[in-house]
DNA sequence: GCATAACCGACCGCTTCGGTAGGATTTAGC
DNA sequence: GCTAAATCCTACCGAAGCGGTCGGTTATGC
């Protein structure tokens, strides 16, 4: 697997957070109830989600945690990498601030790094899926799907 | 890290085999020594290989391992997939035979899965871009940077 | 028959994963 | 000011995978 439940998790609260219209504050305890996961572990995802200033938290009676940007603005790039760390297919890739990848074996004394070219690429596109998904996709994505499975499920019943 | 190093030792392997031009068999042994990777841990990997159809090999004095097909005609997804097994980026992405995507959220009684979206685009990034390289391209890569690359420390020394 | 090399399975230290537990701190409402 | 609700923080835990080692068995060329 590439990605952990870390990921999948942590994306399904921040589309539960991009779900609610007003500017309220949602529980955790709520969002774990709704998608039926592990209240205490959301805690640990969120607070790295938090620690990216991806959500912002009122704490006390009635707090919870909200999006810190429009769900428009929010690339799921940088959700995935909050929750998963640095995003890379192999261990000696580093991201330069210049954005660009390098790979250490070229400094060592073997040969030429075959798999550069491989990483490369693997790497663009997956820097590409999730740089070009927003938050907001995912939540219209989701709620559009829900009647039509209503519907499937009515027809069945 | 999406994969480990083993996808990583496994295609230095793999390239090593496809830099060689005769059709004899080159030993574990001096392929370790070249890409400079324990030789033990390599017997684990190059059996994977094996099993999956990738590479053939010829016991006793003299043998070793050379690849099935030519290099021009084996996709790194292949690669990949026999070192680390199925790639999908999550848990609940399972290929069906069809080359379709399932993920089982969608069959518990709790909402429609809302990272679907997101996981598909991923897999299909990752899948263009190994099932898009050759195992040809990498060796023709790695050859043709190397007398650049000693041009490079030539011109420092 | 001896060196060489593929094969095989067990083991091992380490880290991460997924999750739990217990508490401390902050705040709204009474 | 008390209390309930919530965030926050730290430590811990079993299981699994990773990276690697080791010892031994089988097959083969010379």
């Amino acid at each position: 697997m590439l990605f952990s439940t870390k990921a999948e998790y942590g994306v399904r609260l921040m589309v539960e957070l991009g779900r609610q219209p007003g500017s309220q504050p949602v529980s955790l305890g709520s969002v774990a109830e709704a998608e039926n996961l592990p209240l205490s572990y959301l805690e640990h995802l969120v607070a790295k989600l938090r620690k990216a200033g991806l959500v912002t938290s009122t704490r006390g009676a009635h707090g919870g945690y909200r999006l810190a940007k429009p769900a428009a603005e929010i690339r799921m790039d940088s959700v995935v990498e909050a929750l998963e760390g640095q995003i890379a297919p192999m261990e000696c890739f580093h991201d330069t601030p210049e954005g660009k990848v390098l790979c250490s074996h070229e400094l060592d004394g073997d040969s030429a790094c075959s798999t550069k070219l491989l990483w490369i690429r693997v790497q663009g596109g997956v820097s590409k899926a999730l740089a070009g998904t927003t938050l907001s996709e995912l939540v219209e994505f989701s709620t559009k799907s829900e009647p039509t499975r209503a519907a499937v499920l009515g027809s069945v019943a």
